[in-house]
RNA sequence: GCCCGGGUGGUGGAAUGGUAGACACAGCGGACUUAAAAUCCGCUGGCCGCAAGGCCGUGUGGGUUCGAGUCCCACCCUGGGCACCA
């Protein structure tokens, strides 16, 4: 018998085991709860795990153990996003196809997540890539489409110039491609969108209703982006041409525009407004002005076309535009107001076209500022009282200047002058979103084919259900061909058909992006190997929704938000019973780890937040200690400061490195990884194997029958009261995602346990010690299986630890016979008392001021109040 | 600039408004050992004190309370997200 731990002994062999008995199936006993915990779609990396990767996959399989052992049917799976394009720019690098190297990839994550004990249950495994799965990526594709939420369309695209491909907004970070790193230019080519913004409201308002990370919440309504505003007409006027300069009159011919804003409160206060560069009604207005104007307006929107989305978008750039030469009416007062065009004014939102308030926006502020145009204050801190310095942006403020309106408030002006402007019919109150329609056109070879031909005529036609998938034909080349085509529209053989009509047609050579296929996976996990439909809503019904579903927070806004859009989608068709797929959402934290860097040298600049220029590890050594610092990053391939579970399994053993994540640090927060906190685990291990080892001849099976009958020694209460108490914090511990104080509480378990046996040895208190022996392996086994299956066979028990029941808390045993009342004087702590648990307010009161630690600091002084909370302490309150 | 988190010993962290520092790591002392490792026992927030004990202490400054790491206000630092969205 073993009294340490020694996992090279028996840790492969009850992962052996477990995988004989098939212990991970899905088990699916009516008349038992269901419980779906669920991890982040996994893309298997070529670097394989990290211990990053496992802080994702440990405390999932914490729960899903517990839950089982609880008596839930479980439906843990694992999958892999394999689709996409880092499989494909891996499979460019290495100078391979991405089919065949990302089955190895996912054998290798398979690997590795057995390695450390994961109880997945792998017969209900897919992959993103495999025919079998995107045949119904690819049918959700055609509900879409069937229900408007498909639709193709040119339009000026981000494009990667290093990806060779069209990317989202969720996928442009700061103007920069969220993998390559490098500014996204403007395109314009034919692109498949899906109309997520129909479902924007749906996509605020359920988040009420699933248990989420606030923040997280938060970031999704961010994206969102909802603003309710007023949206007006402004109509064009020009010079009266026989008249003074002073006199104007609209023209009825020329193209009237529509804006949007969120202040109307401030109508008033407009004293220009802009169009975008790319407004369609410029071009019409040309035809109003004069030549000098029109050349500049051509000029401005022609260098407007040329810069980049960066270089536009940049927060440090100085704003630019021209006066048109043009007016517009503001139909709050009838006052005329120049017209501007600035590129500070983006087409894609609201209408393209604002009324500019320069007292009370800063970016109109700073426009004025630079073109001299009039500033006037409309708004003031008090009634009456204009501004003091401006722009003055407050919304907690009343109206000045603004005609029988001055004198309100901004809350009631914004009502009052929507409600006039809509009687009037100038314009409407509207919602506006900042949300753009979901580009998922990518113009590359491994993704899903959309299902989709174009006929000669130019009609678009679904593939028929009975011709999916279209398979992604196979090919020996599949580069990005760098024009915009995807690598498909090359193989004539593949694109030209003829369709069921005869006519013959092309084949859609866009594939989807990576975020359409990990928008159901876990849909098909209930029902994986279902060939003739995506899932059978019998088993979809039944698992979903996902009761704990944990992944990193890095896609707050993209994965997670067309997830909850597919399944509303999917809803609305009558396909899925629920519209929110994740019930519970948690984000674990990351782990870093120390990478080495050194100062700049001569001629070396760093980028903006760089603090040194990142080494190798080799480069570290080689190099005087000094010239070296260590900053704890984000564990990565290109950084070389990954540590692999393969490398920590070896040297401590899977259950120590699933006790350390747990313990580390609460799940949620970022650690830094340490080789050195994992012997404490080690350690406990080992005690926890030496405690067995010297308890287990005490052992009785059969305690239960001795237990309640028998009369307890003071050893055997305080063993019970220590066992229930921790069923307690453990079972609490877990659900409440506390896993480092799960494990503390392991630790004070043993701790104490050691202590009374101290006093008391097992053989003395056999039916205690046996129950203790028991929960204590049992509440260690979701943590730290494979010791827990290998202590429970110590023991002489049959099978495995993880089907037995989770331990029954006892509620008796949680009450004290006594407790520790804390005695204060004027809240400073100045002796503890031991006293009955039922000992009343009144003999509290009386014990405490006879303490003799006590009295020294109540004498001279008088007593003015005394404070009882029972259980808790005594605060003497004297003066 | 706006929206979220977070600042507690040498370190990771614990603490329903009620004994701050649980549980660990590291360190120090001791036992065992020829020795080391491993293991076991003890100490370990700072200052004063031989001790009993006292004073200070949860980023800073105020406030509420009998009592504040916890609640409120202001500020500083830090991590993340968004960023010309009218």
């Amino acid at each position: 018998m073993a009294d340490r731990y020694e996992p090279q002994t028996f840790e492969a062999k009850w992962q052996a085991r477990w995988k004989a008995a098939n212990l991970f199936e899905t088990r699916q006993d009516p008349g038992r709860p269901k419980f779906y915990g669920l991890d982040f779609f996994p893309y298997p990396s070529g670097a394989g795990l990290s211990v990053g990767h496992c802080r994702n996959y440990i405390p999932t399989d914490v729960i899903c153990r517990m839950k089982f052992m609880q008596g839930y049917n479980v439906l843990h799976p694992m999958g892999f996003d394999a689709f996409g394009l880092p499989a494909e720019n891996e499979a460019i690098k290495n100078r391979t196809h991405p089919g065949p190297m990302i089955e190895r990839y996912a054998e290798n994550y398979r690997r590795q997540m057995e390695l450390i004990g994961i109880g997945y249950d792998w017969s209900r495994s897919f992959r993103s890539s495999d025919p079998e799965y995107y045949q119904w990526t690819q049918w959700i594709f055609k509900v879409l489409l069937e229900r408007g939420l498909a639709y193709q369309r040119m339009a000026a695209v981000n494009w990667d110039p290093v990806e060779k491909t069209v990317l989202a907004d969720e996928e442009v970070i700061g103007g920069l491609g969220w993998r390559s790193g490098v500014p996204v230019e403007k395109r314009s080519i034919p692109q498949w969108f899906f109309k997520i913004t129909d479902y924007a409201q749906r996509l605020i308002d359920d988040l009420d209703t699933v248990d989420w990370p606030e923040g997280i919440k938060q970031m999704q309504r961010n994206w969102i982006g909802r603003s309710e505003g007023v949206q007006f007409r402004m109509r064009v006027a020009m010079p009266h041409e026989e008249k003074s300069d002073e006199e104007f009159e609209i023209v009825e011919r020329a193209p009237h525009f529509e804006v949007f804003t969120t202040r109307i409160d401030t109508v008033y206060g407009m004293t220009f407004c802009v169009l975008a560069p790319e407004h369609p009604s410029i071009e019409t207005l040309e035809g109003f002005v004069d030549e000098a104007h029109r050349a500049e307006i051509r000029a401005y929107r022609e260098n407007a076309k040329r810069l980049s989305d960066t270089d536009r978008q940049a927060t440090t750039r100085e704003k630019t535009g021209v006066f048109t030469g043009a007016y517009a009416i503001n139909p709050a007062n009838g006052e005329r107001v120049p017209i501007w065009i600035a590129d500070y004014v983006l087409m894609h939102y609201g209408t393209g076209a604002i009324m500019a308030v320069p007292a009370h926006d800063a970016r109109d502020y700073e426009f004025a500022q630079k073109y001299g145009i009039p500033v006037q204050p409309v708004i003031g801190p008090a009634k009456g009282v204009s501004p003091e310095t401006l722009p003055f942006e407050s919304k907690d403020g009343f109206l000045v200047h603004s005609g029988e309106y001055s004198g309100l408030s901004v809350a009631e002006a914004q009502k009052e002058l929507g409600q006039w402007f809509e009687a009037c019919d100038l314009g409407t109150r509207k919602v506006q979103y900042k949300l753009r329609d979901w580009l998922i056109s990518r113009q590359r070879y491994w993704g899903c084919p959309i299902p989709v031909i174009h006929s000669a005529d130019g009609e678009i036609q679904p593939v028929p259900d009975e011709d999916l998938p279209v398979e992604l034909p196979e090919v020996e080349h599949y580069e990005p061909s760098g024009d915009g085509s995807s690598p498909l529209a090359a193989i004539d053989e593949w694109v030209n058909i003829t369709d069921q009509d005869g006519k013959l047609g092309r084949r859609e050579t866009d594939t989807m992006g990576g975020f359409a296929c990990s928008s159901w996976y876990f849909l098909r996990f209930c029902d994986p190997h279902n060939k003739r439909k995506g899932w059978d809503p019998a088993e979809v019904e039944y698992w979903m929704p996902v009761d704990c579903y944990v992944g990193g927070a890095e896609h707050a806004v993209m994965h997670l938000l067309y997830a909850r859009f597919w399944t509303k989608v999917l809803y609305d068709a009558g396909l899925v019973p629920v519209q929110e797929p994740f019930q519970t959402l948690r984000n674990q934290g990351m782990v870093l780890a120390p990478t080495p860097f050194r100062a700049p040298r001569e001629g070396e600049t760093l980028g903006v937040g760089e603090e040194g220029i990142q080494i190798t590890f080799e480069e570290a050594h080689s190099l005087p200690e000094d010239q070296v610092f260590h900053r704890y990053e984000k564990m990565s391939k290109s950084k070389g400061n990954v540590v692999t579970p393969d490398e920590i399994v070896e040297k401590y053993g899977a259950d120590a490195l699933r006790l350390y994540e747990l313990f580390v640090a609460p799940f949620e927060q970022n650690v830094q990884w340490s080789n050195e906190a994992i012997h404490g685990q080690v350690r406990f291990l080992s005690r926890v194997f030496k405690l067995v080892d010297e308890c287990r001849s005490a052992y009785d099976p059969l305690w239960r029958d001795a237990i309640d009958t028998g009369e307890s020694s003071e050893a055997g209460k305080a063993l019970r009261r220590l066992t229930h108490h921790t069923i307690r914090r453990a079972t609490d511990d877990i659900s409440g995602f506390a896993f480092n104080t799960y494990v503390a509480a392991m630790m004070e378990f043993l701790n104490g346990v050691r202590d009374v046996l101290k006093t008391t040895p097992a053989s003395e208190i056999r039916a205690e010690a046996s129950e203790m022996l028991e929960t204590f392996v049992l509440l260690l086994a979701p943590a730290a299986p494979h010791s827990a299956d290998e202590l429970w066979d110590l023991l002489g028990m049959e099978g495995f630890t993880y089907q037995q029941d989770w331990p029954e808390l006892d509620e008796r045993w949680l009450a004290r016979e006594t407790v520790t009342i804390a005695v204060q004087v004027n809240g400073k702590l100045r002796d503890t008392l031991e006293m009955p648990t039922e000992a009343d307010q009144a003999t509290l009161e009386r014990v405490a001021l006879e303490s003799e630690r006590v009295r020294p600091h109540l004498e001279g002084k008088t007593l003015r109040k005394v404070i009882v909370v029972p259980g808790k302490l005594v605060n003497l309150v004297v003066g």
